[in-house]
DNA sequence: GTCCCACGTTACATCGATGTAATGAGTGGC
DNA sequence: GCCACTCATTACATCGATGTAACGTGGGAC
């Protein structure tokens, strides 16, 4: 039988409470009886019930990540910053995935109100904002990325300005016909719209005429999705002479199409995406990007995510993070 | 204010227990009143809470999934997996990373012991054996991978008899001067020792002589670290005419690696990798690999979990999964 | 020597849900 | 019409930690 307050009290000849406050060090103890206290814990190898200490505290030390899916390697590098950064500041993290399903959210929702959890991070895919009604009862909510969101606390990495960045880098050796993957396709990704204007906006700064043939369309931002979009535009399409994926894990499998094909990278078509995602480096040929500090969206997510918790008060606030063009072998000269 | 069992009870005109009742279905509740109390707890919007249940119920609902590092595309597999699984069965995931700090791995424990975990499924890199200790007061524990472990339950795919499969498969089209890489480098860790094991008996059976300097020592498995000790070898080392990886990260970096040398694959070297991550499919080339259902390793340990709560005294039970060898266009003729 | 105060410690109530044992209402048998 | 008996429901205690307020004990001031 596990051990409890009781029992370390009476073996240090104390009451429960003293042990407490030994644990908790708010309230001073004398030195003698803390000693004696520690001695008892010791002894009958003690460990707090953090069920019981978080129904009568109200906290349970642990915080919620929601991610679409933890298997791309986005994600993956969002949840291992987050539990790196929550784990320095005592949280724990409970994962979940909210993949298309929108009861996801919903369980997701309930159990955050019923007390397990003290906040939530939340990587939406495509939130309509519907799903997440910031109620009264809700417990701190911190968003990730671009979400068209004015109530909630927000972290993200400004991709108007990114995509612009990496159009004009991608354009600088006078290549004039850009082409991007990842276009929305009328699901209205939030993502998808903005890193759109922002190629946009490079292609009207440099004087480029838009051409929507060159908008290449797909829903889902995975390899797969991304090399069956590039490969059927590939079959009635002339070949552009750069190519900007909307992410990482798109540029992977537009680099592996294109291998296929026998078209060279960088030579034949320069290619690039977004996200720095580790495996990026090790493509072949190795893939420029768009990166950006996860560990900083970590920790000013939890920076919101813990201020939130003291005062629940002051209005929204949003975070931006740096981005930099990282350019590497794909697009080279 | 949050509603409570109370609260309810007193809107719908019984008693909390009765509530109670009505929520867990296992006690009988007359048709009309079951009405009076879901109209209540709709009304109010009522949550229970978690903790509180937990506190007396002694479960939490909560089981953690500790892996060495999530960033890494093996270990954000297994976490989907292992999250999807658990989500199906009701189950929420707490997600630890040991990385490779012992004290993780204590912390972990010591939180499993706290109550707010119902079971832990671990997936340790090296485990020395001293750290989990199996102790009286630890809620059920399940491994993964090749661990030296007579005491816990345990899923693993069997690496002997695949990294034997995959170096028959190598040396299919008459190839005899297979390197591996990923080779143990002192540390003692139990999937290099496998590994290599398998790829040795295969030698053998084809008759071919083992030979230590094809033998590519790499402690750390990932693209970064298998691309420089691959990069370092063939500094001084004359061209392999296989490769096999005993991750499919590493042989990502190999790729990146031969690549950059100017070494073609297949042509001049076939690599192979292990783990088929998702990734490997898009690898340039695409990356011939051992592969294995995660979803099932996921399902398996949350059944030994599953199993082993309800009835503890069960000796260890150990499950193997299924591998298969895909062959895919790094090693093609 | 009396009074007061500060400090450490204690008893008790509390957080919210639920198992236990007792209560009450209703049914059927004789 | 009485008893036995089922079935739903209730009051109460309980899980373990901790806030609250009361308590005792010592030292210092006068």
């Amino acid at each position: 039988m596990r051990a409890t307050v009781k029992d370390v009290a009476r073996r240090a000849g104390v009451s429960p409470k003293t042990v407490s406050n030994v644990m908790n060090g708010v309230i001073p103890v004398n030195e003698s009886t803390r000693l004696k206290v520690e001695q008892a814990i010791h002894d009958l190898d003690y460990v707090p019930n953090l069920s019981a200490r978080g129904l009568r505290n109200g906290k349970s030390g642990v915080i919620a990540l929601a991610l679409p899916d933890l298997a791309t390697p986005y994600s993956a590098e969002i949840a291992h910053n987050v539990v790196e950064a929550a784990h320095e500041q005592g949280w724990s993290v409970q994962i979940e995935q909210t993949g298309s399903d929108p009861r996801r959210e919903q369980d997701l929702l309930s159990k955050a109100r019923a007390n397990l959890i003290d906040g939530l991070i939340l990587n939406p895919v495509v939130l309509d904002q519907s799903s997440v009604k910031v109620g009264i009862s809700l417990p701190p909510v911190v968003m990730l990325g671009e979400v068209p969101q004015t109530l909630v606390d927000r972290v993200w990495v400004d991709s108007v300005a990114a995509a612009r960045a990496m159009t004009l880098a991608l354009a600088r050796p006078g290549r004039r016909r850009i082409a991007v993957l990842g276009a929305d396709a009328g699901r209205g990704s939030a993502g998808a719209i903005l890193r759109t204007l922002g190629y946009q906006a490079a292609l009207d700064e440099l004087g480029i005429d838009r051409d929507d043939s060159l908008l290449i369309r797909c829903e889902v931002w995975t390899p797969r999705t991304g090399a069956e979009a590039l490969d059927s535009y590939l079959d009635s399409n002339p070949l552009p002479e750069a190519l900007f994926c909307f992410t990482d894990s798109m540029a992977i499998g537009a680099l592996s199409v294109l291998w296929k094909r026998g078209i060279k990278v960088p030579q034949d078509i320069a290619v690039a995406g977004f996200d720095d995602i580790a495996d990026g480096q090790y493509a072949v040929p190795s893939l420029t990007t768009v990166s950006f500090d996860k560990r900083q969206i970590a920790k000013e997510a939890l920076r919101l995510l813990t201020e939130r918790m003291t005062d629940r008060s002051v209005g929204q606030r949003v975070v931006a993070v740096d981005f930099q063009i990282v350019e590497r072998d794909s697009s080279g000269y």
